[in-house]
RNA sequence: GCGCGAUUAGCUCAGUUGGUAGAGCAUCUCAUUUACACUGAGAGGGUCGCAGGUUCGAGCCCUGCAUCGCGCACCA
């Protein structure tokens, strides 16, 4: 036995040092893998942002992905777990504006686009190195040797020629229209970039002519010409669509047209509104399907425009009680009453969404289009089909399985409700569109035209266009290489419940589009990680929880399986320390039941083929063999929580506790006590010791991989040093 | 408003197809030159959110309600 044993275990000491072995190994890449297996198990790492340091949502995604990957490749399989990093546009591009605004009181624009974007690239890199020793901290399986960065050359190339293809399918395309503009960060953001908060505010009623309007917003009301009832409402039959009023308005009079349309509602306010196409989503699309007259109120730095008289260059928040002091002087104010309701603001900036109709682009969701080839049942190649319906098809179908059925309701509601997508950002930073202007041309390509005088357009795209592509382009796409021809569709994946739109639907609308194919075969949605009393961590709240340091506290093994025990997954988790320091105890107890098997069974070496086992030895073998009957069929079904628990519950209170007091008498101490046992006895018992350590070691192996590997390395038995990561699951027959 | 999830021991959570309520932590009692104090043996502690229903039998299925969390849509 390794005197190593007669101290506790160390992670400390051990971790680094093992991590080291199994990368220099070459196991992470499968092509590498003893035996040469063909059935392929691969998963693409969520990237993480370049924007800093992970978290313990990062460690618990990484503990997942990572036991499942183990498992598989334990399992025969050529398991590849893909290892990446997302340069986030608009999130990094925030985190390095905000530094440089604190530290040197400079703006972006002081700094111009090439100096900024230099900055963040630097800042991108340290922060991209911190993310991967993180990342290799946790123990994490990956093939380093097929790292990707959203953008780096490959993956700009895919991108390029993603855009490409689907602006000359019709797919992208270029339009007015309303979009989420964020004043302070001087972007448009997604609706998926949105949050709303609840503010209580006034809600006026203002006398239009011979009605009685209903806003929160009478600072966007100047130029309001069109008033909308819904068409059977009867208190305002007597006027028809179409119909011409002249009215006296907040700056004098002006005549108003009568609209009427379904998406009013009778029950609220007076049942009649105004629009404003150009700041309002829902007018944008009234006047849309009128065709009429929109102008715009509010500038791009939320300061009212000429059409406001006497307030333009005025900040609409300034402007809001002094225009309503107008209103009132000019008789025009009916009532006003407290009113609560959300207002959407910017998740990255804070700043209250202002919507503009503005000239950007745009991926058509609805647009039919015919798709030259497909993999998906149900939609045929060369047929006509839309993105949306290849979103919806491909889980509808069943060719992707979402097995929690809550979040499967929850993405096709979605889909349901999905507008076009907005993929132009005017930041700085990320995949400059692939389009070129002069004069009145457009060139769309993959490099710059020939000719003098073209400009590239100046929006980047919104990071989850290139996010969307992952699945593929960290397989080389657009080339045909082999990772792409033999590993995509992907295996599994597990993202938190947070991205399932933002990310997932879109991986399924962008692999479906190019390939034809779904990104991956299981989508098991996972929880956010919590503070112990269920609350969000968060910058503000200080109670944050770096992992590198629990790590150091307790080692990796004990956060992975501390944060993969006990709660389903898809379900929060509320982080318990304590619950940690219970695995790492755990994993000491490890070592010294090795210790103890160790000497108890010094004399007997191991043998795999031992059949002579005694009455009590066979029973104990079916009750071990019983359980990993179970576990198995909880592993292949991702019930890790379950898994770990029974494991951890037979080692220290059967295995320790029960087997091995008994034990005692029965096999006697080396140097100390004389065993009682017959020689068959003590035969049959030292094998099953031997035995259930071995496979003890290797089921645990996916949860606790450094603490196992080091005792699989240190077994008298393994005298050639092979790596437990690549031994065989333990399969009962 | 629509939808999803949660509600089980003091705390954090499991509980497969319906078959006598489980774990960890915490608490209490006892043990101790012991493989391991990062220990062992034991104990207490639950109207399974509430009210109905189906069933021989419900933590689990059905209906309604309550509280909390989340998502979507927003009402001008």
């Amino acid at each position: 036995m390794h005197d190593k044993f007669l101290k506790p275990y160390n992670p400390q000491e051990t971790e680094d040092k093992i991590y080291k072995l199994w990368e220099e190994s070459g196991f992470f890449n499968p092509d590498n893998l003893p035996g040469k297996p063909t059935e392929h198990f691969t998963v693409v790492l969520p990237p993480p942002n370049v924007t800093g340091i992970l978290h313990l949502g990062h460690a618990y995604e990484d503990s997942l992905q990572d036991a499942v990957i183990r498992f598989q490749r334990m399992r025969g399989k050529k398991s590849l777990w893909i290892p990446g990093t997302d340069s986030a546009a608009i999130a990094t591009q925030a985190r390095v504006e905000k530094n440089i605004q604190k530290e040197e009181g400079k703006s972006r624009h002081d700094l111009g686009r090439e100096e900024l974007v230099k900055r963040i690239e630097k800042f991108a890199k340290e922060s991209e190195n911190t993310i991967l020793s993180q990342v290799r901290k946790m123990g994490s399986s990956l093939d380093w040797s097929r790292y990707a960065y959203t953008l780096d050359e490959t993956r700009t190339k895919a991108v390029t020629t993603a855009f490409v293809n689907m602006y000359k399918a019709g797919l992208i395309y270029q339009g007015d229209r309303i979009v989420n503009w964020d004043p302070k960060g001087q972007t448009t953001i997604s609706d998926d970039e949105i949050e709303y908060k609840e503010e209580k505010t006034k809600f006026y009623y203002l006398k239009y002519g011979p009605f009685t309007i209903g806003t929160a917003r009478p600072e966007t009301k100047f130029g309001d010409k069109y008033v909308v009832m819904y068409p059977d409402d009867a208190r305002y039959a007597e006027y028809k669509h179409g119909q011409k009023i002249e009215i006296e308005w907040i700056n004098g009079p002006l005549i108003a047209t009568v609209i009427k349309d379904t998406a009013i509602d009778m029950e609220f306010g007076t049942g009649v509104m105004t629009i404003t196409p150009w700041h309002s989503a829902v007018d944008f699309e009234i006047a849309e399907r009128h065709k009429l007259q929109r102008e715009q109120i509010i500038d791009k730095y939320g300061k009212l425009l000429a059409i406001a008289g006497e307030f333009a260059g005025t900040k609409i928040t300034d402007a809001r009680p002094k225009i309503v002091e107008k209103l009132r002087a000019k008789g025009l104010v009916v009532k006003e009453e407290d009113y609560t309701h959300n207002i959407a603001t910017a998740e990255r900036t804070g700043a209250t969404i202002e919507p503009q109709i503005m000239k950007q682009w745009w991926v058509a969701v609805n647009k039919s289009f015919a798709i030259p080839h497909s993999e998906i049942p149900g939609i045929a190649s060369g047929s006509q089909t839309t993105l949306k319906e290849i979103m919806r098809t491909a889980v509808a179908s069943g060719e992707i399985s979402i097995p929690q059925e809550g979040f499967q309701k929850a993405y096709f509601h979605w889909i349901e409700n999905l507008h076009d997508w907005c993929i132009s950002r005017q930041i700085w930073f990320g995949h400059r569109i692939p389009v070129w202007y002069r004069d009145s041309k457009i060139y769309v390509g993959l490099e710059s035209p020939k000719g003098v005088g073209w400009v590239q357009e100046a929006d980047v795209l919104d990071t989850w266009f290139s996010s969307g592509l992952w699945t593929f382009s960290t397989m080389g796409w657009p080339e045909k290489t082999k990772d792409l021809q033999t590993l995509h569709p992907t295996s599994f994946m597990s993202p938190a419940y947070e991205i399932l739109n933002l990310w997932v639907s879109r991986m399924i609308m962008m692999s479906g589009f190019h390939l034809g194919q779904v990104p991956f075969r299981t989508v098991m949605i996972h929880g956010l990680v919590r503070a112990k009393n269920g609350q969000k961590f968060s910058k503000s709240l200080n109670n944050g929880i770096d992992p590198i340091d629990m790590i150091s506290k307790y080692g990796a093994d004990a956060l992975r399986m501390g944060l993969l025990t006990g709660t389903a997954i898809g379900n929060d988790i509320n982080f318990d320390e304590n619950k940690i320091k219970g695995y790492k105890n755990f994993a000491n107890k490890l070592w010294n039941i090795t210790r103890f098997i160790l000497t108890s069974t010094e004399g007997h070496s191991f043998d795999p083929d031992f059949s002579k086992w005694t009455e009590t030895d066979k029973t104990l073998t079916a009750e071990r063999d019983a359980l990993i009957v179970d576990i198995t069929q909880e592993m292949e079904e991702y019930k890790l929580y379950l898994v770990s628990e029974k494991l951890y519950h037979y080692v220290w209170h059967t295995l320790a506790d029960k087997i091995l007091e008994e034990s005692k008498p029965l096999l006697g101490t080396p140097g100390v006590a004389e065993g009682k046992g017959t020689d068959a006895e003590k035969k049959s018992r030292a094998q099953f010791l031997l035995h259930t350590l071995h496979i003890v070691l290797k089921t645990l192996h996916p949860f606790i991989p450094f603490v196992t590997e080091e005792i699989w390395l240190t077994l008298p038995h393994n005298t050639d040093q092979k790596l437990l990561m690549v031994e065989k699951w333990p399969i009962i027959r």
